[in-house]
DNA sequence: GCGGTGACTGACA
DNA sequence: CTGTCAGCCACCG
């Protein structure tokens, strides 16, 4: 495939994440059909203009923001993901980075309720 | 073609 | 917890 549609299939993986969810760069590769390519979303992110996409759900795989602390980009999202619930902590960090189909099994298996 | 550079990642110390 | 490292690959000078 080349490089414009896989661009294409990055984005609309990312246009697929839920509202309130996030997901790692390397999830979203994998979404799109390019397993390993997380610094192609990365890439893909850094260029994107589209004001709409929610780039802001995409963190890193230990569940830290991308941009460095203190960084416009970095309150920016940090802002973004708190006004759709998801709850941020000190460092930019987000507490489950939710894989997809694992998400649910995940729910399953932990019960927060105590 | 070649080396440096990332909104990256998983393994290991 | 922090740091290093090899893999990754599109882009740029």
């Amino acid at each position: 495939m080349d490089a414009s549609s896989a661009r294409q299939r990055i984005l609309e993986a990312i246009r697929a994440v839920p509202r309130g969810q996030v997901r790692s760069y390397g999830d979203v590769a994998r979404a799109a059909g390019l397993p390993g390519r997380a610094r192609l979303v990365a890439r893909v992110l850094s260029g994107n203009d589209e004001q709409a996409l929610p780039w802001h759900r995409v963190l890193r795989a230990d569940g830290r923001i991308a941009f460095p602390v203190g960084s416009a980009g970095h309150d920016e999202q940090v802002r973004r993901l708190q006004a759709e619930g998801v709850p941020v902590r000190e460092g930019g960090r987000v507490d489950r980075v939710a894989s997809s189909a694992d998400r649910d099994l995940d729910a399953a298996l932990w019960h927060p309720d105590r």
